[in-house]
DNA sequence: CAATCATACAACCGAATGGTTGCATGTAAA
DNA sequence: TTTACATGCAACCATTCGGTTGTATGATTG
């Protein structure tokens, strides 16, 4: 039911859990670099590279669009969104049993 | 030199990454809940849940304290929250950039 | 102390990860 | 059409991951 979310969401924290696809991330966003720029700055093959250029893509963190003969990644901003709306979620949850328990220490517990 | 904080975002996103975590980290936020208890709910061996909770420990997400026999997890909300300020920054500099990036297209570009 | 319940931890296994090298393909330039 | 550059992809390798079972330790209860 809610199985392709949870797909989504492992895609996206996996991503997000290597600190070069981080970097990659923070690189492209907003202006794109291609594939080859982006290697440049990493003590790692291009090859490798690559891979996490396709690692982001299929988690939908990052788009290619073609220039002549190079493919430019961008990164997009609405899987950020939505992972900072899961956390926050995650936050409520946590701020909600607090004050709820807040509650039931203050006294407030006229209706079971 | 930043190492630590890489190190730190590393094993944060990598602890979320899995769906089994995330869900002890919703179940244990504000009340705490024993090993025991978790594990109840999930279809696999009680060593494995208590595997997942010892890397949310390692993580910082989870801490446990003794009652009685039991160890009772608890959530901590701060590093949801540096998490959530780490992606806050991925999405200024996406921000920041489109932003510079109108402004060029706009015709502000007085001082190249 | 003995018995029991809750937890921790080690050893093992198959699958996924992050890296490598080498080769194939696509696009532009000569 | 050849040549060269940018990219994609497959095969391989060491390590990590997520699970298992089994055993050892800790705390409570009889």
């Amino acid at each position: 039911m809610k199985g392709l979310l949870d797909d989504e969401a492992d895609a996206l924290f996996q991503a997000l859990a290597d600190r070069t696809r981080r970097d990659i991330v923070r690189r492209v966003a907003g202006e794109g670099l291609s594939v080859t720029d982006l290697a440049a700055d990493y003590d790692m093959s291009f090859a490798a590279v690559q891979k996490h250029v396709a690692v982001l893509e299929r988690a939908g963190l990052v788009t290619k669009r073609r220039v002549g003969k190079q493919q430019i990644a961008h990164a997009e901003v609405g899987p950020l969104r939505t992972i900072r709306s899961m956390l926050a979620e995650l936050e409520d949850q946590w701020v909600d049993r607090v004050q709820r328990i807040d509650d039931l220490l203050s006294g407030d517990e006229q209706a079971g």
